[in-house]
DNA sequence: ATATAATATGAACAAATAATCATATGAATG
DNA sequence: CATTCATATGATTATTTGTTCATATTATAT
């Protein structure tokens, strides 16, 4: 009943897997085919498709076809902000 | 190797259950005993303890004995910026 | 030194999750 | 309309993870 909490929850578990976070990294600044994401990370077709769906329920990404081809990006701007904060966090440790 | 994907997925994952979440909740804003924390949220006070260690080992709480009890608190700043941005996106829905 | 209060730990079990394999779907093109 | 290219799906299996129970540890007070 408390959405706040839930709703959180649901959004670190989606992020909280290293394929996942290769796809989201991958997109970060621009929308990629599946197949563009099926190489620049080193998963199977298959592995990452799966986790697309996972991303796409938890509203972390979105897709559009264009042609023969469905382009993925981020879903929107405060889901960015969360990530690329976390992603600061990571790589400058535990500075302030 | 990739430290910036490697140490988020960690943060992501410590942050990624719902007994976690609430005790980073109630001790976002102040200091609290393992007592205390055990009382706020409703679970047993192993499942807690055992919780604040995994906590505590992503780094995300830090602990400080005062006489009898130990306060548990955020490790740092930037953590509690990701999860307050995370909190603000979980209640104010798809809003930019 | 013992008893008590506060917290931590280890083992065990159940539930959730991620990758793989095989196959299905669906759009585009000849 | 049949084929091919791009992506999705379902079942299965292995692994990870969370909670509980019982017990251990550690500090303080008596």
């Amino acid at each position: 009943m408390n959405l706040k909490i839930e709703n959180s929850v649901a959004i670190f578990k989606a992020l909280a897997d290293e394929t996942r976070i290769k796809i989201i990294d991958t997109i970060l600044e621009s929308s990629k085919t599946v197949g563009q994401i099926v190489e620049s990370i080193n998963e199977s077709q298959s592995c990452v498709s799966h986790q697309l769906k996972t991303l796409k329920e938890a509203k972390i990404v979105k897709s559009e076809r264009k042609g023969k081809c469905i382009y993925y990006s981020l879903a929107d701007e405060h889901v960015k902000k969360i990530v690329t904060q976390t992603f600061l966090h990571a790589t400058h440790g535990d500075e302030v």
